[in-house]
DNA sequence: TACCACATTCACGTTCACGTCAATGTTGAC
DNA sequence: GTCAACATTGACGTGAACGTGAATGTGGTA
């Protein structure tokens, strides 16, 4: 589970609870830093969208500054580009295989199961990517319109302040 | 079904119409060249988003191309943009109270009113834009890091084409 | 005139993305 | 050890955005 993370939980001195030190924070922190709500914290985990984070001996989460970036992460794709929880989670899931792969890929043996993971990263990659370009040439459209809208109005306001004084 | 027509309203040809003959769409029509659905029109129309299209004399509805037009419109703001249906509607009033004020702004007496309707307007657009420019720049963010693990697979690709060749 | 595909209006059902109690347990300061 | 503050897990509720019948009416073609 815990792999190369920086910090251990299983220290061997007996531990003080509540390490602080450690950059673990509790369910309401990671809210509050993230404008979520601890009820959609909970959430994303029940349905898969964010990995289950550390508990303390008594049951309470403990998010790592991992965890948080990548709840800040799900939530620019929610707020900004309009996905759905499910297509962040296929994004999310796709980087995460990626990174998780990352040390196994060197001790792969077989480099054919290296090329067919490689066709499925990049398909994946493909499409994401055509999806994110599709959005961006709508917005900018949008804002060429928006932009071309202002001037209009600005145009129309200079003349009405001639009208006025004139 | 059998609709094949490449969607022209200038065409002056006697050939027999799927529409009415003035260029008016029956629901299922409109419905499959949008996308949408016709639960979705009729959803759309009653909570007001779009404006109540003309009936025929036993209470078909008949969609103009403007009708067309605007639903196009809506579909894109909300599938590429992923603004709430409340979201479009308040545009889309906004927009609409655009088009419609201007006939009635060269015979509006007060100036003083128009200047008033003029910040209200510029105001709202600019808050649009803003919207549009910051789902731009994360789109744009986006779109680097998905090219660049491109290139990094790509790169890694080669790589193990040199491996299994050499 | 008869037919049938397509339309209409209720009205209830569904999925997503959470909100909101309620009952209970944990932590940490005192 | 006591206690308030914060946490946990259910479980049910909610608003948005439609889906899905059911019962009924329309309209162009044969």
């Amino acid at each position: 589970m815990s792999s190369h993370q920086p910090v251990s939980i299983d220290d061997q001195t007996t531990e003080p609870r509540t390490d602080d030190g450690a950059g673990y924070q509790r369910i309401e922190q990671v809210a509050a830093r993230t404008g979520l709500t601890k009820r959609t914290l909970r959430y994303y985990e029940e349905i898969g969208l964010l990995p289950p984070p550390t508990r303390t001996e008594g049951g309470y989460r403990l998010y790592s500054e991992a965890d948080v970036q990548h709840l800040v992460r799900i939530k620019r794709l929610k707020d900004l580009l309009g996905f759905s929880l499910a297509e962040i989670r296929e994004m999310a899931n796709a980087e995460e295989e990626r990174e998780h792969v990352r040390e196994a890929w060197r001790r792969e043996t077989d480099p054919h199961a290296q090329l067919e993971w490689l066709d499925r990263t990049e398909a994946l990659t493909r499409r994401q990517l055509r999806l994110v370009e599709e959005k961006l040439t709508g917005l900018q459209e949008m804002q060429t319109n928006l932009t071309a809208r202002l001037t209009r109005l600005d145009a129309l306001r200079t003349e009405l302040r001639k009208k006025l004084e004139g």
